[in-house]
DNA sequence: AAAAAAC
């Protein structure tokens, strides 16, 4: 993952002749922005874009009003980070980070931001937007936050490769999450992928192996693997990406990173284990196999980290992931160091978290102006069967008023596998390259696909949820829920792959009648986002029981909060200066590829579930596609 | 209820 999806996207767009680039080196670039969570007390929201851009609020004068309680938990923060990095002149390296810098050079004066920073180019970051991100710290014996990476003191080689990377100046969650993990304190921290949260866990546990080595384990004589931090990733692709960005900080350091997930060759990675391992990148069920076939022992574990920790937790993954924290030979916490990190942090799975964890800080950091309000969230009424006329019809007016730009990608989420492939082949068929990625494909497919998607040889990617968290895939200018989750925090994972690294983008959802549960928290988050709600939808949720409020406090599911402090004190607030006149916001940031605005099909988004919501074959779209292919794979 | 995650 990397801070600036815009820089590299372009990148990837405008330079798809050059010769391969490895994963780790792309998107070594800077970005910055923060995202936000309420305070959890009684400040709304509010945020400071950088100087440059003027202030922003999430709410247009409800700064200082109360507009949630500690009770409702705080809403979820999406990050946006602005991709302006300041160019060094280019030191001689030899390696690739080199090259792959100069690209971004490169693009850096061409990039166009959405945002359009009065700055322009050769900017760099505007940090003084952090001095007033709003941050929840809770614990005991809180560090001190850092201003820059120089005073961490995280050593020279990782210094020095900070600085290849053009990391500038921590962005807020590294700023706070940094002095604490290096520290040596236990941490559990909300933050949305792409705010830096990667570097966040990396710097600290780089460099604390550094400064702790010892000759001891450097040759391995039985053949059984001692890592000493282990970090654990949902998704197969997420663990890649991270193995491939971690790669990237530790480079010439002797830290070695190895990457452990199923559904690829194991014999390959047991070789890559046995030149030796410090951290390992894993999913669970490889590890637990690797584990069990006694190649591997957790016993030095000095550090864990969970990565979407709360899916970690999630039903389907915390026997496992109990499994191997506390049933192999992992250290107890407060002997290892444990850090847990998440974009959407509910209360229970916290109470869950906190078993893993040790006299820990409590970490919610962001800015309020989130890139929700930088994603342009729409839900539109349609009903099942009209869903594949209407996603074309969308798609075509994106290629012929090219409102999403030239490399555009747009990433179209499933409920399920089958229809993933079954919505994958409707659309190439029908004139819209697109391709598939979900868990029944093979790992090579995958990856495939993936690649396919990133380099915009496939623009459009139909996808389960094994797409939804975490992955930082550049470009992707529309989200689109052809299917909604049942969970509204997949929503938010979801959404959170367009809108990132200051560009924004627009997220669609086709609400139909299976999702009337959805309506009420729907309406909530789309409420704190500041987004336009549809009477209809405004209905539904008067209507409708409200389906995962029922398990929380409030209706909302995102509880920024520590869950402790609804029973003990000890809390730190950290709160910005200027929060009061935060309130310039621009309606010019509106999305170059605002469907809702530009595009000819918008008296079809407010429909009224009775309408007849969108009628199929009713549209010319040239593209040969009102054939409809009736196949087998419905 | 689906998806993800080992062989």
């Amino acid at each position: 993952m990397s801070w600036s999806d815009d820089v590299t996207g372009s990148t990837q767009s405008a330079t798809r002749v050059v010769p391969y680039v490895p994963p780790h080196l792309r998107n070594s670039v800077v970005n910055n922005g923060a995202h936000s969570f309420d305070n959890g007390n009684s400040y709304g929201s509010y945020s400071t874009e950088s100087t440059q851009h003027g202030f922003r609020s999430n709410r247009p004068g409800s700064a200082g009003s109360s507009r949630s309680s500690r009770g409702r938990g705080g809403r979820r923060g999406q990050w946006r980070g602005r991709g302006r990095k300041s160019l060094g002149s280019s030191r001689s390296l030899s390696q690739e980070i080199f090259e792959v810098c100069e690209k971004f050079d490169d693009l850096e004066v061409s990039e166009e931001d959405g945002n359009g920073g009065g700055g322009g180019g050769g900017g760099g970051i505007n940090f003084d937007a952090y001095e007033d991100i709003p941050v929840e710290a809770n614990g005991t014996d809180i560090p001190t936050a850092a201003n820059t990476f120089v005073e961490i003191c995280l050593g020279e080689r990782l210094s020095e490769n900070i600085k290849r990377c053009k990391y500038v100046r921590p962005t807020p969650i590294q700023r706070h999450a940094i002095p604490i993990a290096v520290a040596g304190r236990d941490l559990m921290a909300c933050a949305q992928t792409g705010s830096g949260k990667t570097a966040a866990f990396c710097f600290p546990i780089i460099s604390g192996i550094i400064k702790s080595r010892s000759p001891r384990f450097g040759g391995q004589t039985t053949g059984v693997c001692f890592p000493s931090a282990l970090i654990l990733t949902p998704t197969r692709e997420l663990a890649s990406q991270i193995h491939d960005e971690a790669k990237k900080f530790a480079y010439q350091t002797g830290v070695k990173i190895v990457v452990a997930y199923g559904g690829a060759s194991i014999s390959h990675q047991f070789r890559n284990l046995e030149k030796g391992v410090d951290i390992l990148v894993a999913t669970p069920g490889r590890l637990v196999d690797m584990i069990e076939r006694g190649r591997i022992s957790l016993r030095l574990i000095k550090y864990l980290t969970l990565d979407e920790a709360d899916r970690m937790l999630d039903m389907g993954f915390e026997p496992q992931i109990r499994k191997i924290v506390e049933r192999m030979d992992m250290p107890k916490p407060g002997v290892r160091q444990t850090m847990l990190f998440s974009a959407t942090f509910p209360s229970e799975i916290q109470r869950l978290a906190s078993d893993f964890l040790s006299n820990y800080v409590f970490l919610a950091v962001g800015r309020v102006g989130s890139s929700t309000d930088l994603i342009a969230q729409k839900v539109d009424y349609v009903e099942d069967m009209d869903k594949r006329h209407y996603l074309m019809h969308i798609l075509h007016d994106q290629k012929v008023n090219g409102t999403c730009g030239k490399h555009a990608l747009t990433l179209v989420f499933v409920e399920t596998k089958k229809r993933a492939d079954a919505l994958e082949y409707w659309l190439s068929v029908n004139g819209f390259p697109a391709i598939a990625i979900h868990g029944d494909k093979v790992q090579m497919e995958r990856e495939r696909a993936l690649k396919s998607f990133k380099s915009g040889a496939t623009p459009i990617m139909v996808a389960t949820d094994v797409a939804s968290r975490g992955l930082d895939i550049p470009n992707v200018a529309h989200v689109i829920n052809f299917d909604l989750p049942r969970d509204i925090d997949d929503y938010v994972h979801r959404i959170g792959r367009t809108g990132r690294a200051g560009k924004s983008g627009i997220a669609t959802a086709f609400f139909s009648e299976k999702n009337l549960p959805l309506a009420k928290v729907l309406v909530e988050l789309m409420n704190e986002s500041n987004q336009e709600i549809p009477d209809w939808l405004h209905q539904y949720a008067e209507t409708s029981i409200s389906s995962s409020g029922g398990q929380r406090h409030g209706s909302s599911k995102f509880a920024a909060y520590d869950y402790r402090s609804t029973t003990s004190g000890n809390e730190n607030y950290y709160y910005s200066s200027s929060y009061g006149g935060a309130d310039s916001f621009d309606p010019n940031v509106a999305s170059p590829c605002d469907v809702s605005g530009a595009a000819p099909s918008s008296s079809q988004h407010h429909l009224s579930p009775n309408a007849e919501p969108y009628a199929a074959g009713q549209y010319a779209y040239g593209g040969g596609y009102e054939t409809v292919v009736a196949t087998g794979w419905d």
